[in-house]
DNA sequence: GTAGTACTAGACGGTACCGTACCGTACCAT
DNA sequence: ATGGTACGGTACGGTACCGTCTAGTACTAC
């Protein structure tokens, strides 16, 4: 079994990993626009232009494909964040946060992560390690990330900051709050226009160089 | 009909009423552990101990019920928050906002509350006025009331606060984000003491009163 | 005491859904 | 070409649930 998965041919996916890959991207969308309990297979199966028996072929049963949608997502979004605040190299502390809080804040606040948010807190109770791989990397993942280039740049600038790790969460919090707690609540038609998502890193950003006594540049 | 509801009793709540109460309750048990659509109507009747006759007397149908359990808890929520700050009277601004700070965490913090957030985040795609209503009587009508105690503190302090509103949601910010984000995707297993809680409060307002040029006190 | 109303208990129609089974077809490697 | 396998379409058993209905019981007001 699973020869698919060893198949390795150049010439694109085989039969089986498109087949999954649409099932995949249909179960986000039911899942997203039902929640875990009001999506159906049938559903699935329908907006994956594929039969049920392909669906319980590849995965063995409504919680699995859940679980693989969720990691999936989370996956996805993973490994943009990292990199791209310690590739801004070495300018200015004010420039380099101010740049990377706009990028992440417009990560967080894209469509599929909201509402992918939204189902794994209302699945808390069901699925906790899913709520967990989401916090371990979103906002812990880059909070540890930060506390390093935070202590860096204080050094550089002979401030004593005695925890790191908590001031990058308040940065993060400054950044984030706004924003996101409001979609959350109101859904994600009332949405922000990007400028208004960069201002918002912005003057977060600006309250934390302020609170933490870093020279702005 | 509805002659119960005119009944004015001074012996206590009539028969009506109290098991409309435990419907209500029942009802916030139920949908709380299992969401909306997982949540079953034979089940509140069973926890409150009452027919299913009765829950449909009571409420038209499983949305209605929804609607008046989560509207049940915001309004009950309501009103400890305003009057908690301004009674706090004339003292110097730090000690105030951490008092505010310390009690208004502790009551978003509450488990009742957090399951409720949980929930309506969760079905904001089928009830959007129930996030609504509990956006506006939690961070808006804190932040309203903050941007007005914070103006306020800023000219006695010769301090301008060009945008009061956007300070105030800072404020909340740095209050809530790093516990509220983490027990919203961890679960309310994972909690916090109240020593913790008290101290997110308290060096949140820390990083406000720097990062706004307050004179701390 | 008596009338009227809220309530209990259980059954029921209709519907939806999960996961499986069946059978015929399309694909793919050798 | 041919065997093996994934797939499509559909039907099915079993279950669960919503909202209604019926018939009898407890409570309350006058």
């Amino acid at each position: 079994m699973d020869s698919w998965v060893a198949a390795d041919n150049a010439e694109g996916p085989s039969r089986g990993a498109r087949k999954r890959a649409a099932i995949l991207e249909a179960a986000q969308q039911v899942f997203v626009a039902h929640g875990f309990v009001g999506a159906s297979m049938d559903q699935v199966a329908a907006t994956a232009s594929v039969s049920k028996q392909t669906v319980y072929k590849h995965f063995s049963d409504k919680e699995a494909l859940f679980r693989e949608v969720v990691t999936n997502v989370v996956r996805a979004r993973d490994g943009g964040i990292a990199t791209d605040f310690l590739s801004t190299g070495d300018g200015p502390i004010g420039e380099r946060l101010r740049s990377f809080a706009r990028h992440f804040l417009k990560g967080v606040m894209q469509p599929n992560v909201l509402k992918l948010r939204r189902l794994v807190i209302g699945e808390t109770g069901r699925f906790p390690e899913l709520g967990q791989s989401f916090y371990d990397l979103g906002p812990k993942r880059a909070a540890q990330q930060l506390a390093l280039a935070l202590s860096d740049a204080a050094a550089r600038q002979g401030l004593s900051l005695d925890d790191p790790q908590l001031a990058a969460e308040h940065l993060l919090s400054l950044i984030l709050w706004i924003p996101l707690n409001q979609v959350m609540l109101l859904g994600d038609e009332n949405s922000f226009t990007d400028a208004a998502l960069d201002r918002y890193a912005d003057v977060g950003v600006t309250a934390f160089l302020r609170a933490y006594g870093f020279a702005d540049g």
